[in-house]
DNA sequence: TCTGGGGTCCTAGGACCC
DNA sequence: TCTGGGGTCCTAGGACCC
């Protein structure tokens, strides 16, 4: 039977910067999303305020003062240094892991010979001394309940953060107290469609007939149901496949109403599309932009659009990419409009030498695949943006408003932690 | 004034093929 | 008078995840 280990970091972003600056551990901190939004993670103490997941920083500012809540802007370099020294450590101790999301990972735990609730204290315990992260364990013979398991583990301090779920006694009691919303793959629409069906708990939804559950509801949650009764549908997925979309989009600093500075961050997100292409190895045969207004505000005229254009010939080329997305670009951009954000999407893609090329497409450039590969290197090594296209521009003034960032202290050399002995 | 970003999987319907 | 059955591929949309 197999073991699944669910190992998942206690409020990740705001225990990366308690563990930079250790004197914010004897407060509450939040950590905001891009242009300082929303909140997105939240200590133990701030959740105790009542204070939501998503809840936009403008409507809590006042509260979290009166907290004395310390606010951050998000980090992301510090965060993936931190999230990369974490995996390792997880990799030292399991035989396979599989990186689910930049703050939590699977582990294969079926070989090990000790008391799997010892074991996981012992992981545990390392990632507390060697990085400095708190993290929750579940373990159980499905991905979908050691999920439940880490939930409990959290939920209740007294397990210790480490909670074995593979007695099926054990099992059916947890599974009575949750809630079928706790449920991995099972969301808030879902849980309303549940309860007409009198599926209040994890338990119901194990035991409702699975034929049924398939034919109203889809195989997804038949496979959840199954899981639930211990049965695994889900296998650890090491070095997962490629992506098959590759995504960058964000929302500007400040509204944008010429094609200009809009241009300028397409280029910035094509730029970093691309990069995520090559970095696995894949060549992209379509692209689409888009280009939108704020949906937030109904005084203001809305406007949104997107364009699909397809590449002459499959390429990971930073500059044939560009050209295409700023022709599309110019297609659905319409004056008047005071924009909140563009997006590039690449699609179509496939591997690089599992293509065939067309004869009669337009030769590729010569060399790009050596200058790309360099350009990547060199920023690699010097920091995002060392080389760049014209259109990229260093410093722009529709950049993201980050006013509570923290230091990058593992990644620059300027910036690195400070120790008083 | 101010509400994130990046993904996955599944399904249904239409076009098209033999 | 009579007009099949079984596929694939693509797209859009909906649900979910962190």
């Amino acid at each position: 039977m197999p073991i699944f280990a669910l190992i998942d970091c206690n409020s990740f972003y705001c225990s990366c910067e308690r563990i930079c600056q250790p004197e914010l551990k004897r407060v509450p901190v939040v950590v905001l999303s891009n242009n300082d939004g929303c909140v997105i993670a939240r200590t133990s103490e701030v959740k105790q305020l009542g204070i939501p997941m998503g809840a936009p920083f403008f409507q809590v500012r006042d509260q979290l003062a009166a907290a004395g809540v310390v606010v951050r802007s998000s980090n992301y370099t510090l965060y993936a240094d931190i999230s990369n020294r974490v995996m390792t450590v997880m990799a030292s101790m399991l035989p396979a892991i599989e990186v689910y999301s930049i703050d939590e990972a699977w582990g294969d735990m079926s070989g090990v010979q000790e008391d799997l609730t010892e074991y996981g204290k012992r992981i545990r315990a390392r990632l507390l001394q060697w990085v400095g992260m708190p993290v929750g364990v579940g373990i159980s013979t499905t991905k979908t309940l050691a999920k439940l398991a880490n939930w409990a583990a959290k939920k209740w301090p007294a397990t210790g953060g480490v909670v074995d779920l593979t007695d099926p006694a054990r099992q059916e009691r947890l599974l009575r107290i949750a809630a079928v919303s706790e449920v991995w793959g099972v969301g808030r629409r879902l849980a309303a469609r549940l309860r007409p069906l009198g599926i209040e708990t994890a338990w119901d939804l194990a035991q409702f007939d699975i034929g049924t559950l398939r034919k109203t509801f889809g195989v997804t949650l038949e496979r959840t149901a199954r899981e639930l009764r211990g049965i695994s549908c889900i296998g650890i997925n090491e070095g997962p496949p490629p992506k098959q979309a590759i995504c960058s989009s964000k929302m500007f600093g400040r509204k944008l109403r010429d094609l200009g500075p809009i241009q300028e961050a397409m280029a910035t997100y094509v730029t970093r599309a691309a990069e995520k292409l090559r970095q696995q190895q894949s060549l992209c045969g379509a692209l689409q932009v888009s280009l939108q207004t704020q949906y937030h505000n109904p005084e203001l005229p809305r406007y949104a659009n997107g364009l699909t254009c397809p590449l002459a010939t499959p390429t990971d080329d930073t500059r044939d990419l560009l050209a295409v997305a700023l022709r599309g670009l110019r297609h659905i951009y319409r004056p008047g409009y005071a924009y909140s954000k563009c997006a590039v999407l690449l699609i179509d893609l496939s591997q690089r030498g599992e293509v065939t090329p067309d004869l009669f497409a337009p030769a590729p450039r010569r060399g790009a695949e050596r200058l790309m590969s360099i350009v990547d290197q060199i920023n690699k090594r010097e920091g995002r943006g060392t080389v760049r296209l014209g259109r990229v521009p260093v410093e722009p003034d529709w950049g993201m408003r980050r006013d509570m960032m923290s230091r990058c202290y593992t990644t620059n050399w300027d910036e690195l932690i400070t120790v008083g002995a």
